[in-house]
RNA sequence: GGCGCAUUAGUCUAGCUGGUUUAGGACGCCGCCCUCUCAAGGCGGAGAUCACGGGUUCGAAUCCCGUAUGCGCUACCA
């Protein structure tokens, strides 16, 4: 039997992370088991959902690399399938219309509430006669359809992470299964497609887990088997409540945005929840496809630390060649107006990626590399505290005037031989290296921290560093 | 309130068919080395009475029960 799996957001926001970790374990799954994934829309609540909303999630799924094979479908174009459904139900006694109106839900529900009982419908409208329902109907009410659900006995989910979970038929009520609008509701909607769509396995957040045992009676009622099921832990902030905007970036746009690339995401998310074995944490999409498996996933909530994922994210810079790091710094510096916005090719593109290569090991996020780089596209904007702390002390103009002349000796400006003559001049003078080095830095970036002297000597050119060395020493 | 799920160092986790674990790895943290700054890299270190309390057993992180805490569901939200 081929798997089949699915990834079903609702789009009422932008994609979160929690949710695009479902959607990795799913499309994992599949490829691991040669499956299928397949992508589906759960948009029945109007209020909510959004266009914009969609945009963001698919923007999102690719930008991950998270392809699906089917899809996407969206629920709100397939009400008459629901309605066919529902209508098969109440034929075969499985469901009931329902007259009772959210009013007056809500205030029985209150009722029960604070007289210490269960907020559980009563069935009030489960015998309606043919000429109560027509007297509603008379004023104008239209019915929702309400699943008439089992009371005795019990459901038992076979989960696939969290094992064997038993639930009292009596602890579930009627719940509504379509609006009087004629949209389902989700624990309806969910069963028919997944039913229809045929799905294997459902691969889901754990908030899904108290639904299941309803879903699972709709498909008894349907006569249908249910798909195996497995349900994923929540992912945390770092207070330990589940991840929110609150807690920052909780969307995977602003991950993006930040600078993290998606293969370090990938790999950050596939290890909330999942390991391969006690010692590997670096995995190539290759690898993971090959490795998961449900068996290996983690019952309990995880932590979303950043830290690890900066690290994570430090090495995937750090593993791509200097051109495919350049190609995805551009954005970055253009939208930084550091550079204009158009293609760059030939000297100007080879003077980028000299700068990639000399700034990659200082890269947590590709957005670091405006902080770093800045002083080569635009005049020095000095920080105080570097003023202060080395060109204002005693001997930096000396030095400065000696480095100056020595630079402008050297014919062929490279950093080999810039580093070479300044060593040597450092001897000749007798003060250390880097005693000598920290007055050019701070002339030439403005800063106490840039990336390698030379190699940004190199950079900036034989003019202007001579230009702003000389500018330096009115500071001093 | 009811029902459900979870609980190994600050964090992610391995181990959980009981003994080979003085509880392994990674991030973070600390120190040293390297070094023109910052990083990166190398080496080393600290950090966990395996939530707590009982029980079963010759022996428990591993099995059972209870408690606590956190979270979820209890919607004409998904």
């Amino acid at each position: 039997m081929t798997t089949k799996v699915r990834f079903a957001p609702s789009p009422t926001g932008y994609l979160h992370v929690g949710g695009a970790r479902t959607a990795l374990f799913n499309w994992l799954f599949a490829k691991h088991t040669g499956g299928k994934f397949i992508l589906r829309i759960e948009d029945t609540d109007k209020e909510r959902s959004t266009e914009e909303a969609i945009e963001a999630i698919l923007a999102s799924m690719s930008w991950l690399g998270l392809d699906w094979d089917e899809g996407p479908f969206y629920q709100t174009e397939r009400l008459d399938i629901y309605q066919k459904e529902a209508q098969k139900l109440v034929e075969s006694g499985s469901a009931y219309e329902c007259y009772c109106t959210p009013e007056e839900l809500e205030k029985r529900r209150q009722e029960a509430l604070s007289s210490r009982g269960a907020p559980r419908y009563n069935r009030r409208c489960h015998d309606l006669s043919s000429k109560e329902a027509s007297a509603y109907q008379a004023r104008g009410l239209k019915p929702s359809i309400r699943f008439y659900s089992e009371d005795k006995g019990e459901t038992i989910v076979e989960d696939l992470v969290r094992g064997r979970v038993v639930f009292d038929n009596a602890e579930l009520d009627d719940l509504i299964i379509m609006r009087p609008d004629g949209l389902p509701t989700y624990n309806f909607a969910a069963v028919i497609d997944d039913l229809d769509m045929g799905m294997t396995h459902v691969i889901r957040g754990e908030d899904h887990l108290p639904n299941t045992p309803r879903q699972i009676q709709i498909y008894k009622a349907m006569e249908a088997k249910p798909p195996a099921f497995a349900h994923l832990s929540m992912i945390l902030g770092e207070d330990k409540a589940p991840l929110s905007k609150r807690h920052g970036a909780a969307s995977v746009e602003v991950f993006r945005d930040q600078g993290y690339l998606s293969d370090a995401l990938i790999n950050f998310l596939a290890l909330l929840g999942w390991a391969f074995d006690d010692k590997t944490t670096l995995f190539s999409r290759e690898e993971l496809k090959t490795h998961f498996g449900l068996d290996k996933v983690t019952k309990s909530p995880a932590v979303f630390d950043t830290a690890k994922l900066d690290w994570m994210n430090g090495q995937y810079i750090r593993d791509l060649s200097d051109a495919e790091l350049t190609e995805k710094l551009l954005p970055f510096w253009q939208d930084a107006q550091l550079l204009p916005a158009e293609e760059i090719t030939g000297e100007m593109r080879e003077e980028l990626i000299f700068l990639a290569s000399i700034c990659r090991e200082r890269l947590i996020k590709l957005s670091d590399i405006i902080g770093l780089t800045d002083f080569f596209f635009k005049d020095v904007d000095f920080d105080e505290r570097a003023v202060n702390k080395v060109l204002k002390k005693e001997g930096a103009k000396e030095s400065l005037e000696a480095v100056a002349a020595k630079l402008n000796s050297i014919d062929n400006w490279s950093h080999q031989v810039i580093d070479e003559e300044l060593r040597a001049l450092a001897e000749e003078i007798g003060i250390k290296p880097g005693k000598l080095f920290q007055p050019i830095r701070v002339a030439i970036s403005g800063r106490m921290v840039s990336p390698p002297l030379f190699e940004s000597l190199e950079a900036l050119g034989k003019e202007t560093s001579l230009a702003r060395i000389d500018a330096a020493k009115t500071l001093t």
